[in-house]
DNA sequence: GTCTATACGGCGATAGAC
DNA sequence: GTCTATCGCCGTATAGAC
């Protein structure tokens, strides 16, 4: 067919994942609406016609940026896995209470709600998440096993990584009432699965104060 | 003090009230960023100026509305708990299933994720509503008690009111792998502290397709 | 392939006329 | 109480320079 007449910047540009880099820091500090040509062309120290070479619409910016944050935390959360196919539920719990993963994610969520690209994009990559930790589950619990004889291991799944997400988006707007007590039953349940190797220290988990409202630009 | 020189419509305006039911269709059908003040004035069929008159900015119309929700939103929960004060776990397990409840929630809680006189005032009726939740079941199991001998009270509410809506939000994205075995696993809990009355069989919950993304505008 | 200049209409917001 | 005019920022399309 012939060509259109819009030209785009190759995927492989320096200047491209420059630019991603920037997103990801400022969907992180004021969250995805912060994101303009103008102000991420400022923050990138470039023109904002540029950006706009590499990215025609918003939306192919946060898309390239999902795509692009999803391929590097699928690899990690494989590396955590397979380096703890001892205690797979205690990696995934840990996982999930990272607080730029937990961020990211649920901004992107909130983004794509009424986005269909985008919502279509987080749907496959969450599915593909989903998918991988329930096979890491199912080896050690069985596909039909279950970690404590009740929960099946989709069910715990659901609640060891879905639990820190949803405390991290209440902590996001300052809520934290009953928090610790939740985060105690889950890792007194942890601590009945897969017993702590180690001496029984209750390590607090690296929450700061709360996410950045005040202190940019 | 010398007052100052804008002018801002009356709280008891009929009018007011008008465009805040539309506020609340507008965001319900597609989200919080689709409500402008040409969008609603048009949607409410009077002038962009007269809405300014009301709501001198953006956020005066999304706090109005989440107020007004709120406040509605708190007299039904409360009608319902004293209702069925020997379940009340599973009245806020039904109460947080509803669709716009959790709909609008989360819609508002994304919107005050980085606008702070949003975020306070979400933050604000959260604490209020799990206060008066916390009062309930402490009514019935003591304050210091548990539901099953093992939960407090405290993290047995956030998993009642938690789950569902962190399940609402994947299910937003149409993600909703392993979301009947942890619905099932509450439900199985439930049961097993707070027996139902009537026969056994399980009442699907009205879920909806998935909200609507298409046939609007 | 990389980058820029310019233009358009919609947006939130303000000041002020009727 | 109602509405107009105006400002500066926004997304984005296009035309073209290096």
């Amino acid at each position: 067919m012939a060509s259109s007449p819009r030209r785009v910047g190759a995927d492989t540009s320096k200047t491209r994942d420059v630019l991603l880099d920037c997103v990801e820091k400022m969907v992180l500090a004021k969250g995805y609406a912060s994101v303009s040509y103008r102000a991420l062309a400022t923050e990138a120290g470039v023109t904002a016609s540029l950006v706009q070479y590499y990215f025609p619409t918003l939306d192919d910016i946060f898309l390239a940026a999902i795509r692009r944050y999803s391929d590097r935390n699928l690899a990690a959360l494989q590396k955590a896995l397979s380096r703890r196919s001892d205690d797979p539920l205690r990696a995934l719990w840990e996982y999930s209470w990272d607080e730029a993963t937990a961020t990211l994610t649920t901004e992107f969520m909130a983004l794509g709600n009424h986005r269909e690209s985008i919502r279509s994009e987080i749907a496959e990559v969450t599915e593909r998440v989903r998918s991988l930790q329930l096979d890491v589950l199912a080896a050690k619990f069985g596909r039909d096993g279950s970690p404590d004889g009740q929960l099946s291991i989709g069910a715990a799944l659901l609640l060891i990584t879905g639990i820190p997400k949803f405390l991290n988006l209440e902590e996001g707007i300052g809520v934290t009432t009953e928090h610790a007590a939740l985060v105690d039953a889950l890792e007194r349940y942890l601590d009945s699965v897969e017993p702590r190797t180690g001496p029984a220290k209750r390590k607090r988990r690296p929450r700061t104060a709360a996410p950045d409202k005040s202190s940019l630009s």
